[in-house]
Parts: structure tokens; sequence; C-alpha cells
RNA sequence: GGGGGCGUAGUUCAGUUGGUUAGAACGCCGGCCUGUCACGCCGGAGGUCGCGAGUUCGAGUCUCGUCGCUCCCGCCA
């Protein structure tokens, strides 16, 4: 096949601009052959570009020269063509097709490329299984549906917030890729020096330590659309490296900075999705959404709300609530409407559910008229201890309760997430509603059973309350901090905290987390120094680009807003990363490889 | 580290209780066709049933192992 150039030819028109208004008017159009219609006469090829298609006709009548071109065409060849655009025969219309009106009668096609048989087919809705689709991603983005639609929005999102900072008198400032491994949270990304044999420089899980250096350095409002990269296993909605739209103000205290984000948050939804959000959004404190909800990232679309009715089944011989509660457990409950959309099969299945999360089961009763109560452990409870919980819990005849006794813990996180399972099995969940929540006053330390001391739950450099400073010594898991998180939809979005910008605080924390001076001068020396040259009090948060534009789009897995994803397994089918290397570059870096 | 799902033609899938030569649709190749738009009609090619072992007279089907994709628990300050 001989190739044409494009020889000084130039696009008149994206094939979605032309329309009747262009009718009998000459346009040069480029792009790809969708599908070629050839009925021996008269040939129909579906052009497809950037923004959608339009048809082209080759009439042997028309030209001669162009029809006996196009018998070659085929799929995913690149053309040019210019022509002239007529309106379509009145039974010929298309209105499925924007540009369903007219078509393009064409008098010179050039063939720019020609192309394999693309291997899965790109015209159609369903497309093939991921790891296809991953090893020709270039493919799968030709596809106007999917991940093509997710980048446009991205695109999109990224463009509007970088204006809305901007306006808001925000700085954009880039930080190190190459720097250094901080101990605690994520595994690192390691990348060996090969100046400095035997060290490494890790790849940041954010640019946390820099943009505070920011704030010290006076830049007052500073963001970044970053990559961060975290070393563990993966997720749907965690890859490897992902994207967070990083933030840091100076001055500011956290409501000023929920004002910020839910302006931003507001014009980003009216312009892409032109959705009007309400604002302020919705906030709930750490210990009331684990209350209410079980767990710290709550889907408030939906009620089917948690109680604790520990206190009303105190007295209880019934082995399960009996063992629960003087292990020093919680019973919780759940209320599920219209309980007959619950078959008998279903209630028994939630064992299995509930094993998931460590759970030994979930009790189940169903209300009878009057109140009464049909169920397997009907017997075990006082009518007084029946009563209570219909009433704390304001069941009626028809419905269900669900129980779990166990740890705080464990009942939390099974009743947390048992919650959002039955909503999304019951339909109970609105479709194209975006709800908003702010979590605010996690807990500024978490126990770690296995090293036997207290963690960070946010970052040690998290201020804590004010009011809980005396103590960070005497009961350091009461301790509340400054740290928030942005939940959308049952959602971690989005999270970040005020900062300590005073030294006694900072030693104090460190002193809570075990972290003697010396550690502490040897981890975070540069950090506690710049904290020491007037670092003026500032706090910020990060959010999770892809985990909002997959929501925003309906994604089911950030991959589908990320261009070149990774699978569960950290590889990239397109290009084969993570491989092997030379013995050369090894040798260069003082390393060898040494197999498991 | 652990639990679940999937793996058959280029693609999406079917394949019964273990039984002849593993099928369909789309795609691909060739031919015909002047108003199609998932064009239509005729013909054809295309398979290491992910890989390896085992059971069996016989394995796409059963067993074990392994690899890949995926969902989840742990993990993710």
């Amino acid at each position: 096949m001989k190739l044409d150039s494009l020889d000084g030819w130039e696009r008149s028109h994206l094939s979605t601009e032309i329309g009747e208004k262009d009718v009998d008017s000459v346009v040069l159009v480029m792009g790809w052959v969708l599908r070629r219609r050839d009925h021996g006469g008269v040939i129909f090829v579906d052009l497809r570009d950037r923004n959608g298609l339009v048809q082209l006709v080759f009439n042997p009548q028309h030209s001669q020269e162009s029809h006996a071109k196009a018998h070659d065409l085929r799929a995913e060849w690149v053309i040019a063509a210019k022509g002239v655009v007529r309106p379509r025969p009145e039974d010929s219309l298309n209105p499925n097709l924007p540009t369903g009106t007219i078509e393009v009668f064409v008098d010179e096609l050039r063939i720019l490329n020609v192309s394999e048989a693309p291997p899965f087919p790109l015209d159609e809705d369903d497309p093939p299984t991921d790891a296809v689709r991953y090893r020709y991603r270039y493919l799968d983005l030709r596809r106007q549906e999917g991940a093509r639609k997710g980048l446009l929005v991205r695109h999109q999102f990224n463009s509007i917030v970088r204006d809305f900072l901007n306006r808001e008198r925000f700085v954009e400032i880039e930080t190190p890729f190459l720097t250094t491994s901080t101990p605690e949270g994520a595994r690192d990304y390691l990348v060996p020096s090969r100046v400095s044999p035997g060290s490494f420089y890790a790849l940041p899980q954010s640019p946390q330590i820099f943009k505070q250096l920011l704030m010290v350095a006076g830049f007052e409002r500073y963001y970044q659309v970053v990559r961060c990269f975290r070393d563990e296993d993966l997720r749907a909605d965690r890859q490897p490296e992902f994207t967070q739209l990083d933030m840091e103000t100076s001055f500011l205290d956290e409501d000023r900075l929920f004002d910020i984000m839910e302006r931003m948050m507001v014009r980003v939804f009216s312009e892409i999705l032109g959705i009007e959000l309400r604002t302020p959004f919705p906030q709930l404190t750490y210990a009331q959404a684990m209350e209410r909800f079980g767990i710290d990232k709550p889907d408030i679309r939906f009620g089917m709300e948690l109680t604790d009715i520990s206190g009303i089944v105190a007295g209880t011989e019934f082995g399960v609530f009996r063992g629960a509660l003087d292990a020093g457990g919680i019973v919780k409950a759940m209320k599920v409407s219209d309980g007959e959309r619950l078959s008998r099969k279903e209630l028994d299945d939630l064992r299995e559910f509930a094993a998931i999360y460590g759970g030994k089961g979930v009790a189940y009763t169903r209300i009878k008229k009057d109140g009464q109560w049909q169920s397997p452990i009907a017997k075990f409870l006082s009518d007084e201890a029946k009563a209570g919980i219909n009433r704390a819990v304001d069941a009626v005849k028809g419905d269900v309760i669900l129980f779990a006794a166990d740890s705080l813990r464990v009942a939390n996180d099974v009743m947390g997430n048992l919650r959002n399972h039955l909503a999304a099995k019951l339909g109970e969940i609105p479709t194209n509603e975006f709800a908003f929540v702010w979590i605010t006053d996690f807990p500024m330390f978490e126990y770690d059973d296995l090293e036997r001391r207290f963690k960070a739950m946010h970052h040690p450099f998290t201020c804590p309350n004010e009011e809980d400073l005396d103590k960070l010594e005497s009961d350091p898991a009461s301790v509340r901090a400054r740290a928030y998180d942005l939940v959308l939809n049952g959602s971690e979005i989005g999270g970040g905290s005020i900062r300590i910008h005073r030294n006694d605080v900072q030693q104090k924390v460190f002193s809570a987390l075990g972290i003697g001076p010396d550690e502490a001068q040897a981890k975070f020396g540069f950090l506690l120094e710049a904290l020491r040259f007037g670092a003026p009090p500032h706090g910020g948060i990060a959010m999770g680009i892809d985990r909002i534009l997959a929501i925003m789009t309906g994604a089911e897995t950030i991959r589908d807003v990320i261009a070149f994803p990774k699978t569960q397994k950290a590889t990239c089918l397109l290009t084969g990363a993570p491989s092997g290397v030379s013995p050369l570059q090894l040798k260069e870096l003082g390393l060898k490889v040494v197999k498991k």
C-alpha cells in the first residue's frame, strides 16, 4: 500500500463541527476509519476523530478515483478526505448521530497510514476484559466510552481547580520526587543512588514535609497537582502511583480551609456535572461517625444508622451478648425496614459477611405485629430487653433488626460495612446524588497491638486539640487531633490537618509516640530545625483526584480515570514494568539480584 | 500473608453426567451488492481449551500445583 502524505493539507473541521450550516461547502477532515460499509457501488465510511463521527460517502459518479481508493480502506486506517457537505436524503437520516443530517461526498482521499486489524472491536459498548484493555491501552482509549471520557473529565477538573486556586492566591510549586525515606506510614518505593552507592532515594508518599517547609518559607498558600507513591497492596481505588491535589495554607484555621474546599467543589461540580452542591457540607466528629455509622467514611446518602444497645442488654444472660459485654465489647443494632426483602437464607448468610471483618456472626430478628420477635435468639432475651431494643431502633411491624456483639472495633467494622452492603443490595442508595461530609476530631494516636506502642493516626506533625494537650502524657488514647477527612458517598476523597508549629508541642507528641530526642533529630531533624525559625500556624489538605473523578464519572475503579494504570500486582501490561535491568546497570549501583 | 471470582478462536461467550472431528456471534480473508449506518448475501481461514502434573480406556470437564486478570480482608501515617 502506497501511503499519502499530508502535503500541506490542513483540517478544516472536526467531525462534529460539521452541520447543516456547511451544506455545499468544501471541508477537509482527518481521522480514523471506524467502519466501512461497501455496497459495491457506493461506499460509506464512518470517520472518527477526537470529537466523534461523520459519515463519508464515496460515490463513483462523484469521484471515480476516490471511490476506487476507498475500496481498500480497513478499520483504524488513518485518512484525510476533502469533499463537499451534502444533506442526507430524507429517508437516510441518522438520529443517533450529532452529524446524522449531513454527510461528506469525498472528492479526494488520502491514506495517511494503514492499521493491522485491531485486537478487539472499537465500536462496541462492551469492552474486552481488563487484561486486553490494559495491554492495548492506546486502542482502548480510542473508544469514545470508558477511560477516554475519564481523562477528558480529569483535564477539565484540573484546569478548573487550578483556575480556582490561582484566584484564591495559591501558588503552584513543585516538590522533589527523589527524596528521603520517612519512617512510619506506608512502604516507600525506593530508588538506588548511583553516585552514592548503597544509598536510596524514596519516592514521596506525599509532599507532606516539603509543603510545611514552604509555609515556613512564607508562601502562605501552596498547591500542587502531584503524583504520590505507596508500595502497598492495591484495590479498585488504590494504585501504586496516584495523584493528589496537595494544599497547605498559613494563618488559617480549619473552618476557613473547609470553606475554600467547599467553594472549590461547588465550582467543579457545577461546571463539570451541572450539579449545584449545597454548602456548608455537614460535619461529623470521628466519634459521631463511628457511633452512628460504624466507620470513619460514612455514606450519608441513606439512613439505616447504627444503635449501641449495650446498655439495654447489660443484664442479659444471652451468651453471645454476655460474652462480648464481659470482654469490654459492645452490642450494636441496625434496623432494616421491610424486612421481608431479606430471606431467611440471606440473613443466615450474613455470618459469612461478618467473618470477612473478623466477626463471629450477625444475629437478627423479624418484628411481627405488636412488636413480637420472630428470631432464633428471641427466647434468650427478656420481654423488657426486646421492648427496649424495639424502642431504641424505632422498630415497627415488618422490620428486621440486625445485631453484632463483639469488641468495639469489630462490631463497628461488621455493622458499618454491613450497612453499606445491605443498602446497595436493597437499592437504598440514591444514584446521581453526591453527599459530602467532613469527619473531624480524629484520635491523635492509634495503639499498635503488634508493636505495642502508640502510633500517629494521621502523621506525627498533626496538631492535638488545645484542650487535650495536658492528656498527651497521661491519656494519649483520648487525645483528639485537629485532623479531618473529606468523605464523598462513602469514599475518603481528602484528608489533612492543622500542623504543629510550636517546638514544645512537637516534642511532647514525639515523646507520646515513644520517639526520643535523638531519634526525632535523626528522622525529622531538618523539619524540626525549620520549625524553630518562625513557623506560622499552618495546615492543609490533600485531595485524592483519582477517587473524586471516579465518583464523578460513575467509574467503578480509579483505573478508568488514569491513562496508563497498573494491575493489582502493580505491573504495567503495556510496558512490562517492572522489568529486569542489565548487569551493568546493577553493577553501577553496587547492587546484586538475589533470587527469592 | 489470607479468602472469593474468572481464564476455551483476534474479541465476547456456550460447551450437559468425563465420551466421536471443541461450537456460536462479531472480527479477519475472498467474492457479490449504489443509500447503508451493528448494511446485506455467498464462501473460507482461524484453537497448546492459561501452563504443568495426576486420576482414567478416555479430561475443556475431575484432583493437585502453578501463572495471569479481578474483588475483598490484612496493609494503606
